[in-house]
DNA sequence: TGTACATCAGTGAACGCGCGTTCACTGATGTAC
DNA sequence: TGTACATCAGTGAACGCGCGTTCACTGATGTAC
């Protein structure tokens, strides 16, 4: 797996374009990703570009299947630093890493999770497993702790609706995510919480209604993790 | 309060170009409202739209107020169609409402809570009311459950963290909602994962995750009514 | 009731700027014998 | 080790399209006397 001299210039500039497009998305939003714009930045014509992404929508795949796998690296990394018996406060890392990744990279976060580029269809055969990667670090977290017998949810939670059940089942089968259906649910459950919560704070939205975002996402995850039956240390 | 005839022809056609612009953020996303896309599609010149909105920007204003208090208004007619002293039932009716509307508003939704648009910014004192009036519904009627005694928080949320509590206190006076404490950090805590469910339901995120975005949605609006001690009839 | 004048809606040209993509090309770097 | 040839990075012109905003203007509608 050794690469030529060539191949690396080449990798270099597949990464310089990237970040650049990155630069812009942080100032100008999503949709201001531009071919023309990049190449300027970079001292180039535009149709040199053409040699590292054969068109826009090629590179703007490239950056939302970057994207989501930098945030579940970063999900993946906070679970790893927990011991591995503390499903609580493993939780509570993963979630806070979330959060983190979204504020530190809101354009990528806006990208993969919010108004769709005009235009722009993403291949959901490349995106989805990227998508799945971050997603199963919660419910494998949920799936240890009920293996262990940690995982008590209050009664309401104990009768799923019927087609939510049926599904969720059926999606565990699909992508092999070998656990029960508890820690999807809650996993599911929990995350839309979480995701809520950073959508707005991202947008300005909450910061204004609740004055200490982190104080209010920690108290709230806090608080549904109770709900599962799991404490903090 | 009457118009004349020019005032009633000058309103028809602000009217006429927003809903355009509204067709417009429909197909092809926020960030695609044009004044001179709107202009051909009206018949006019560009240059006849400045006689209704001073710029692009005052024209985004007008359908930011707009969205805002259609989407108010929606929660507003679900609340009072349901008995007074039916709390559940109004909250439900209430995120029922706002689900719809996000659903079938889809454009209006993301233009008011999705990524900004690129160089605009909302003048603050002119949505922050509109904003205010669609969440006042959801903490009036916890308040009036609250005053009949039918509020009953688990213990988890009894103790609010200092700052979410020392903030929301004092937001509670200056805005003057004239409700205690608790109704409020309900209301949010709510509100927040009511909006994580339908971001990720508008953008495809969720119905691949949960089948049924509709029944899920029912199902985790009771188990929150219950937490509070609220239930459906 | 008729006329003069003011108000208003809409035009058309122009300024200066942006975009993605195709095509035929130059010149440097790497490879095979 | 030197040379011939292939590969690759990048150029520059062109196509056909988009945008917001300013300006001096025409012609219809409404108003005051």
């Amino acid at each position: 797996m050794t690469m030529t001299r060539r191949e690396r210039l080449r990798e270099n500039t597949r990464e310089e374009i990237k970040s650049i497009a990155r630069r812009h998305m942080q100032e100008q939003g999503t949709a201001a990703i531009s071919l023309r714009a990049i190449a300027r930045d970079m001292g180039l014509t535009v149709t040199a570009l053409y040699r590292y992404y054969p068109s826009h929508d090629d590179l703007v795949t490239a950056l939302i299947l970057d994207a989501f796998n930098s945030l579940a690296d970063a999900m993946e990394n906070a679970d790893s630093s927990q011991p591995r018996e503390r499903y609580a406060n493993r939780l509570m890392a993963v979630m806070l890493a979330y959060r983190a990744w979204a504020l530190q990279n809101s354009a990528d976060f806006q990208l993969i999770y919010g108004n769709p580029i005009p235009g722009y269809h993403a291949p959901r055969e490349i995106t989805v497993p990227a998508v799945v990667r971050g997603f199963r670090v919660v419910v494998g977290i949920l799936a240890e702790a009920m293996a262990n017998g940690q995982l008590h949810p209050s009664v309401e939670y104990q009768q799923l609706p019927p087609h939510v059940s049926a599904f969720m089942t059926e999606l565990i089968e699909q992508d092999g995510y070998n656990i029960p259906l508890e820690p999807m649910y809650f996993g599911v459950s929990g995350w839309v919480k979480m995701h809520g919560m950073i959508m707005l704070e991202l947008f300005q939205h909450t910061p204004a209604v609740v004055g200490d975002p982190e104080e209010f996402y920690r108290f709230e995850i806090n608080n549904i993790l109770k709900t599962a039956g799991l404490t903090l240390d």
